[in-house]
DNA sequence: CCTTTTACTTGACATGGTGTCAATTGACAT
DNA sequence: ATGTCAATTGACACCATGTCAAGTAAAAGG
């Protein structure tokens, strides 16, 4: 049992193993960050890491479950389940997404940035994408009950429109390389969801 | 099946190399492309490549430009050049960039591995990205012209969105993850930028 | 109080890809 | 014959990941 596990003072080892990952990820955008370094954020040996993750990918899978955790992506994504027309679950849904892009996505580059190397860190970043596509899926049937998905897509293309409209890249694009603010990103994102999805 | 013309001899080593980059992107995609691997391919040894090529990073900026000029983008653009409307011109703009992604995608997806890592490879995509995005704002602006802009954006919001729409990584998830074929990206993508930037 | 377990440390080392260097070869031109 | 050029070979440094063995300090538990 450790002393001070109650209410605050130090975090446990692996906490701190993520919580240093996810400071270096964010104050080094773009940067390759090294398990040497997050060791060093972490206050521990580098090799000690590893008797917390088996490696690099599995470090950084934990991460964004870590960040999930920490953000409460599940209740943020509530108003959009709730929502009463097809419109509004799609608007609240953007919403959270959107919010909620920002945050895991310094450790979700680094994954991506694993991806073509690393069958598992692949694995967990298609999966992750998959359970966000569903998300989008629910959000389009909403607007078929409503009868208001546009006539010209099919169910499955609404969705995958809807999908990569909402990608991580796209709002890296808009935010780090056009300059957009997160309140503007989220508006226009959802301007154009409604003009390419919603019939008028 | 025949690869080199009878009357020209065998393409000069420079040209063997870049060949055989192509090649190996293409066939073995989203798995790692050794500099060994490269120089197997062309049939040289590993350290020959480093004589015309000074490092990874030159090599496949080097072979973004090979592929260009091979697939001659430049005359792939005219149509768009001399289109008598905005719309016409936004619509061979998409038609021809669109058709380009997939033959510079294995490439490009390559050099974009290395943006983190390579502050050159990071530029010269950049610069790539860049001069597309003229593109966009030539096209922006001839709708603009034609005063059919939608009044909800300004010109350089308008460019940010064509811009986006028109990543590589967008085509990528269109066509990879979601199975789109390259006709359905290009009409879908016409229809989608016409939706978001013409009014109606 | 002594023993065991747990978490971590240190140092050493294998692996794999990149990039460099020196010495050498073989063809071709002058 | 000689010099140049392209390429070869083998060796090696660098760097990040991941592994292993031996050691330590402190808490747990009898």
């Amino acid at each position: 049992m450790v002393l001070y596990s109650m209410s605050s003072s130090i975090p446990d080892t692996r906490t701190r193993i993520l919580q240093a990952t996810c400071t270096l990820l964010e104050d080094s955008p773009q940067k390759t960050t090294r398990m040497a370094d997050i060791a060093k954020a972490a206050g521990i040996s580098r090799q000690a890491v590893y008797l917390h993750f088996s490696n690099r990918a599995e470090l950084l899978i934990a991460t964004t479950r870590f960040v999930d955790q920490t953000t409460d992506l599940a209740t943020r994504l509530n108003p959009s389940r709730v929502a009463d027309t097809g419109v509004e679950r799609l608007e609240e849904f953007i919403l959270a997404w959107g919010s909620h892009i920002p945050e895991i996505h310094p450790v979700a580059q680094a994954l991506m940035a694993m991806k073509d190397s690393d069958a598992a860190a692949n694995e967990a970043w298609s999966n992750r994408m998959q359970a966000m596509r569903e998300g989008c899926a629910a959000a389009v049937q909403a607007l078929v009950r409503d009868q208001v998905l546009m006539p010209e897509h099919s169910d499955a293309e609404a969705t995958d429109i809807l999908w990569t409209l909402l990608s991580v890249h796209n709002w890296e694009l808009l935010t780090q390389e056009c300059g957009w603010t997160q309140a503007q990103y989220v508006a226009k994102t959802i301007a154009m969801a409604r003009r390419m999805l919603v019939c008028t």
